[in-house]
DNA sequence: TTGAAAGCGTTACCAC
DNA sequence: GTGGTAACGCTTTCAA
């Protein structure tokens, strides 16, 4: 590997200073530098492939326009990967590069996590969960600018900033829109509880009979799980026996697993989907939704929107902050979009799955 | 954010030269530095919380324990996260960070994304694929040691070595596993030979009926996709209509969900699994495979350990390439592993979609 | 208009 | 046994 060339290479061959060549190279050339020599120091660094070393420029400039990203298990996981592929996005437009670590669920390592990041020197922090649940920042985190994407602060004041999905308008939309079928009688299945996301969503579905002014039949709301068995159990529960006339036209699920799950249980009473039966997913999830048998009706998590929104307002921070240190006046705390919450809305993505409520129903 | 402690504090605190402070953290103290300002140095260090700053030492050392891994679309589609997890856990055992830029399927973007990481003094690259696929290597990346995890070298010379899965033996060992049951008429579905996943899986299907004498009939591989909708719909083609004499008593899937796609197929024909038809999937995919109704016997693709091997591999080349440099007698091309593939078996997972082959079959 | 020098935080070498 | 100094590659200030 013949040593990349530095900016001395370039001035060697350009027959300058090695200041010049900095100076040019960064657009301060004009009323600097001689014209000429402006022209003759392009052409020596094209000539050489010089660009700058950024490990030098991080360590002079004190930045190194690096975001560190932990994950719980973003990673590991086949879910939410568009979060940190929206905010890489971002970043990398602003010449900001991502190193993301995963603690593949393991929350004792959060802190050397970010321990790592920072002796890194990253400039910022991001903590991107699987699911929506509330975290417990890293005590560490907060030394440089921070936020959370897919997550919140356990602690009431909410120290750092979060981009959240509006969970309970996706639960309530989703049963919008199969109100919006004529349908009445209608399930839900979610997973435990053990993350924010079911709960949610469930208060999303109740918030949509209030509207409507229709009873809630809380017999119709099941947690089972998050997996295929989950709703293909759920939904046998739901369906198994019932007449015709005593069982949901349509069942709402808060994942697109267990929508597999109820189709899965429908086939298998000999019921067809929507036809008998709606079904509706969540999460839209790459390569299963839209290639399910029938393709799912679901609500899609708007993944991408969330990393890059937390990003850019990370990123925005990250300058801030800068400047602030810069003039010594100390934020002092409270960096990361000071602890706003924000809240990006799901998209229905309406597919095969639902249709009109069958007749006398 | 009150700047870090740098060495030149600990020095003052303990009263010594910053050399001192060097030697001693860096455990060359014994026989250069007094014992008993080693003890105060080492006070100085753990009151003022120092650690030294990665950045100075990259620059120094000309070293900066990155690791850069390019990847097509690991990021952002829910497969083959696991390679990278397994990658990252040994460069994290050896003080290396990775990081990860994903070209989101953007062949384009191939060059600039390893140009970003040489520019950011990567010590070296990996490039990992979703999916078996030959690569046309990015020129730019054999500046440093490479690796590829998951594909392989497009050019016959193959000048950058490979870690990828033994895809011709998974398939080979999934067939015998039905054949162990009874098995005889076994249709296999696959995905397109886009990939070369597909057709060397085929390869060990066809290799598993020689060895065992028995005839292949070619009318019972299908190549249909590698979606769900396919599988539902290759199992139909299959299925429907058939005598039960007459249709495979086992359905080999190139991946889960296909599988799923054929489950569902059988659940809409009345069909069980496994006691009418055995069907099996690929790649234990997470969340998927286990929890499936039934549970999904599969061939488990050694993601972990792939990215294991292969960044064992590529750390073991950066230190020979460094010693190498350093003695001035460069390697000239060939770094990583020189060519080498390696190839890591899959793992056979019985569940329960596969069963005895039926009475009178 | 140009070039010399300081400094970012380390480590390694070499006098003392 | 100790501490000063140079060097890593860059930017920026200041003097010529």
């Amino acid at each position: 590997m013949n040593r990349k060339a530095t900016a001395l290479d370039v001035a060697k061959l350009a027959g300058v200073s090695r200041s010049a060549v900095s100076l040019v190279l960064n657009g301060r050339g004009d009323g600097n530098v001689a014209l000429e020599s402006q022209q003759r120091i392009r052409e020596a660094a094209a000539t050489l492939n010089y660009t700058p070393n950024k490990i030098a420029l991080s360590l002079r400039n004190r930045q190194s326009r690096i975001i560190g990203i932990v994950s719980d298990q973003v990673v590991t996981s086949p879910f939410d990967g568009n979060i940190i592929a929206g905010a890489d996005a971002v970043a990398r437009e602003h010449g900001f590069v991502t190193v993301v670590m995963d603690t593949e669920l393991d929350g004792s390592r959060d802190e050397g996590a970010v321990e790592t990041l920072l002796d890194r020197q990253v400039d910022g922090l991001m903590y991107v969960t699987v699911g929506l649940r509330p975290l417990h920042v890293p005590a560490n985190m907060e030394r440089v600018p921070s936020i959370l994407a897919n997550c919140f602060d356990d602690r009431p004041e909410a120290g750092v900033g979060a981009v959240i999905p509006d969970e309970v308008r996706g639960g309530r939309e989703a049963a919008e829109h199969v109100m919006s079928l004529g349908h009445r009688d209608i399930a839900f299945l979610a997973g435990d509880s053990l993350t924010p996301a079911a709960p949610r969503r469930i208060q999303g579905y109740r918030d949509a009979f209030l509207r409507a002014g229709l009873p809630v039949n809380e017999a119709r709301v099941l947690q089972v799980g998050w997996d295929i068995d989950a709703g293909f159990h759920g939904a046998m529960k739901l369906l198994d026996g019932a007449e015709a006339g005593r069982r949901p036209t349509a069942i709402l699920c808060a994942n697109d697993r267990l929508a597999i799950g109820v189709v899965l249980a429908c086939y298998r009473l000999g019921l067809s989907v929507p036809q008998d039966i709606s079904v509706m997913g969540y999460d839209d999830e790459f390569r299963v939704a839209k290639s399910m048998v029938p393709a799912l009706s679901t609500m899609a998590l708007p993944l991408r929107e969330m990393g890059a929104a937390a990003m850019t307002a990370l990123l925005g921070d990250v300058t801030h902050h800068r400047t602030h240190v810069a003039e010594g006046s100390e934020t002092d705390g409270a960096p990361g979009g000071s602890g706003t919450e924000t809240m990006v809305p799901c998209r229905l993505v309406v597919r095969e799955s639902t249709g009109p409520v069958p007749e006398g129903r």
